[in-house]
DNA sequence: CTGGTGACTTATC
DNA sequence: AGATAAGCCACCA
């Protein structure tokens, strides 16, 4: 298991994206305290994912793109948020407007505790 | 310790 | 819009 403070929120956090949401790697970055973290989200994604039962597919890039390449798992990732509801536009892109997962302070506080 | 790496991000052109 | 560069930070050989 992760023991670390930062790595145990992002987890929680990204437990916490609701279905039909999305959220980005640098969002859930900041939302665990380290806006400058992305790529330590990455790495959790890729350590944690399974055996974390994450919904690993949530995340995609600060432009709503899919991170992954066609060889990776592109179109099952697109497949999955499709099947939630997610709209993408041209360029594959999401609409992050719409879509984007944006918890206020208080829920993210609560979900991730900035005191651990 | 050092250097390489990554499902990133921001700034610039 | 696409390309490039630099910053980022935890992990690992």
């Amino acid at each position: 298991m992760t023991q670390n403070p930062f790595s145990r929120k992002v987890i929680a956090l990204i437990r916490a994206i609701p279905a039909g949401r999305v959220a980005s790697y640098g969002g859930i970055a900041r939302l665990a305290g380290s806006p400058r973290a992305a790529r330590q989200v990455v790495r959790l994604l890729h350590s944690s994912s399974r055996k974390e039962c994450l919904p690993w597919h949530r995340v995609v890039n600060r432009e709503g793109r899919i991170g992954l390449k066609d060889f990776e798992g592109y179109s099952e990732q697109k497949r999955r948020l499709e099947l939630e509801g997610v709209e993408f536009g041209p360029h594959g892109r999401i609409y992050m407007e719409r879509f984007e997962w944006r918890p206020t302070q208080e829920e993210a506080r609560r979900i991730a505790p900035l005191d651990e």
